[in-house]
Formats: structure tokens, sequence, C-alpha cells
DNA sequence: CGTATATCAGGTGCACTGAGATTT
DNA sequence: CAAATCTCAGTGGACCTGATATAC
């Protein structure tokens, strides 16, 4: 049905799979009342814990313009908190709360069940080799260029 | 930098690699006067003929509704013509002009060039095997569920 | 009648830019 | 001084929904 010269263009498969992945993230997400910075912030702050915004946005990758947005919605939700780095007048410490572990917890289900959804047509080889491709696709543009 | 619990989600690499792709592709486009939508909307008219919006949008994948601002944009450049479908007063017939076939030929070498920028660490039969995956997942998807 | 087409109006999530204020 | 951090305002492309008018 698409033509033949999108469908040889892995930069256009690359795409709309993940408009596909996006798609099917975002619903699991939404029954969780998320969106998918939420979980990217809340598992990086369970990963390494407390931590300024600026260095949230690194970890993550997403601007440091939408994680003041981002930390707003989830302060307001009592997952995180936000205090003044004592040491550094600049920067704010974001700490993750009880209640945000436990919303991490619920949203990590849903985001596992997600995969299977998404990923139902490729046995587990396959996706693991999917998996180290785009992992060096991303390496070498993360790093230098 | 970027926690495991995100490294290790087929679905993240999928969206971050799709996220450098659309920002290499988008700037290659960009060059060229042009978007991802126009890209896709005469490829299509080149490989399949004149036809009406609607089959446009289903062969692209395109929104009815981008259909319509899109053909505006390419028609006004004079990529493309639009007309009166004769035996179906619902349907216009989109048609690429020569022009439109000259800027097709100019946006395809700057998307190959596009391609090997973003694949660059990839060996070619790596590149064909991210290829087959890619398009198992999104046959799975196109049809059915 | 229901279905298909074209159009318009709008919303959302994501990525990004520019500017300002503050602190190191 | 320069550099880093936080915040706010705004842009843009891609994707999607709903409603309308018209023609099959």
């Amino acid at each position: 049905m698409a033509p033949a010269a999108l469908k040889k263009l892995p930069s256009w498969l690359l795409t709309q799979s993940a408009a596909h992945a996006h798609r099917i993230i975002s619903e699991a997400f939404a029954a969780g009342e998320a969106r998918g910075y939420h979980y990217r912030l809340l598992a990086t702050l369970a990963e390494f814990g407390p931590q300024s915004q600026a260095s949230l946005g690194r970890r993550t990758g997403i601007d440091r313009s939408d994680v003041v947005a981002a930390i707003n919605e989830l302060s307001a939700a009592n997952y995180v908190e936000r205090s003044p780095d004592p040491t550094d007048g600049r920067r704010n410490i974001i700490t993750l709360t009880p209640t945000g572990q436990a919303q991490l917890n619920r949203l990590e289900a849903l985001v596992q069940q997600a995969q299977n959804t998404l990923f139902a047509s490729l046995s587990p080889s396959e996706r693991g080799e999917l998996t180290r491709l785009l992992t060096k696709v991303l390496d070498h543009h993360a790093a230098g260029s």
C-alpha cells in the first residue's frame, strides 16, 4: 500500500515505528494519568537519587525548559519534592517521594505491557537484536556526532 | 548517562532514535525548502500516478486533514495540480507536475545523504537487518492490529 | 439511507529557541 | 568576567479528533 520508495527508507521505517510506539505507550501512560516525560523523570530519580533539574534534563534528554513544566506537574501530584540546594543557590534538588515511587511502579508495569503489544511480532532474539542495533545508532549520535 | 531502566526499553530506544532521525531528516529537507509530508506525497504521486487526496492519505499514512494543508503548499509551489475528478464529484485529482518531479529528485538525493549520516555506525548488513525488523513491526501494526 | 470525500477548526505531546534573572 | 541554573514565553512539525458540506 505504501510506496516502495518509502518502505525501503530506513529513516521512514524508524519514524513510522516510533509513531506506533508513541501511540501505544501514550495510551498506556494515560491509563496511569501520566505522560512520557513523567515516567522518564521518575525512573531517573529512582535510579540516581535526588538531583538538580539540569541533571535530570541531561540524563533524560528532556529540554531544560520542559523539565520545569514536568516537575511542576509531578510536584503538584506530590510525586516529587522541589527544594533549594543549600550548597548551590542556583539549583533545586528534586526528590522522589514514596507516593512517586508507587506511581513509578505502576507505570513500570504499564510500560512493560506496552512493549509486548508493540513488539508482539518479534521473537525474543529479534527484540534483542533490534535493541542492539538501535543502541548502536543512539550511542553514535549521543557521543560527538 | 541515561538510566538503565530507559536504555533497556526498546520503545525508548525507538523513539529516541526516531527523534535523531527526525532532526537529521528535517535539516536535510529544509535545505530543499520542504518538509517530510511533502516528500512522502511527491514520492507517492511519482510511484502511483494521479490520485485523490484520500488515496494519498492512505498510502502515505498522513491524516486526511493534513493532506489538505500539504497539498495547498505543494500546489502553491506548482509542484502538483489539483483538479476536480470528472467521474466523481467528491474527489480532487492530484497530479505531479514536471517541476514537482524535479523537486522530488532533489529531495531524493538529500534523503539518501541523510540515511548515511543517520546510520553511519551500522554496517550494510546491519542496516538491512534493522530494515527487516522494523518492517516486521510495522506490518504487524498496519494490518489488523 | 449510509459511506466517502474534502475542508476547516482545534487540541496534544514532544522537541526546541530565546530571553531574563540569579548564583557560582 | 564567564558559565551554569532555573524560569517563562513562544515556535514548529507531527499526529489526531470532531464537525460540516457535498456527492456517491
